[in-house]
DNA sequence: ATTACATGTAACCAATATAGTTACAAATAA
DNA sequence: TTATTTGTAACTATATTGGTTACATGTAAT
């Protein structure tokens, strides 16, 4: 399966408060396209990470740290689409009387872990800057 | 979510087959520790993605191709644990009235392209080979 | 040819995740 | 005090996963 859209809607919300910091949770679902809950759920997310700050009353957010030391990983991290660790599933149980089965966990999960944290390095190279400069960018060129 | 461990069942099949032709997916099943039924489906997988030959009545099954020119990417693809080119889902509507809205696809996608190649990449580069020799010797130096 | 055994699927189930929705309490600001 | 907003609980529909039963079909060996 996909990896849940939270994450380039997490990235759609840390956009939006980058530019505006009086984005309420409704004007945010109208960007987004989606229902306002939804976005105050994430938005629940992110603030436990401590990427933004938010009061309850209190329309809008602020980003809690500078937009260039905030990473895609960090979002991605924040909004869990994936259980710590373990982005490959790996069946629990193998036969242990078995030389595969004793075995096949031990030498697959390395790897995994290999394949896990090459993703993970392409998204922490890319900063939340990075991606508002570039909308910013095509916006300028398509006007 | 995590991604299915039909992954790691897929490469722990393989591997049995590897060592052993007569396996059939009873016996399979009891390594893994599962229904036959499970080992079967994704069997039918690995068939349809020509890794390996299988045929009704007869019980075992064969690598269709040389154990080092199969990759855990092959692996990967025949047991579809991810729709095609889209590791990363991304929400589908956002609103085209907004800056960040008509732009955060266009911006987004890439990076994630980015990631999920580097992921398949590492994939790509462990081949079935690799891992059957690292359980025997990892069985060699337990003995 | 009959028997025994395998594969190949259909059809179902429980558990879980996703995305969305309604409803409402609590906090804030005007 | 009133209007607005955040924060959640609770619920829904849908989809995926992993497992299971049941059974048709194919093969090989006696």
């Amino acid at each position: 399966m996909a990896i849940s859209t939270r994450f380039s809607v997490g990235i759609h919300i840390l956009s939006l408060i980058a530019t505006d910091e009086k984005m309420t949770s409704d004007l945010i679902a109208g960007s987004v396209n989606t229902n306002p809950v939804v976005i105050r759920k994430i938005m629940s997310m992110l603030k436990k990470a401590e990427l933004i700050e938010v009061r309850p009353g209190v329309a809008g957010a602020r980003l809690a740290r500078p937009l260039s030391t905030i990473t895609l990983l960090d979002v991605y991290q924040a909004v869990a689409v994936v259980p710590d660790k373990e982005l490959f599933g790996v069946h629990a149980a193998p036969n242990p009387d078995c030389p595969v089965g004793r075995n096949i966990q031990s030498t697959v999960t390395p790897i995994f872990e290999l394949a896990q944290s090459a993703l993970e390095k392409v998204l922490a190279h890319v900063t939340l800057d990075d991606i508002v400069s570039e909308i910013e960018q095509k916006e300028a060129s398509s006007s």
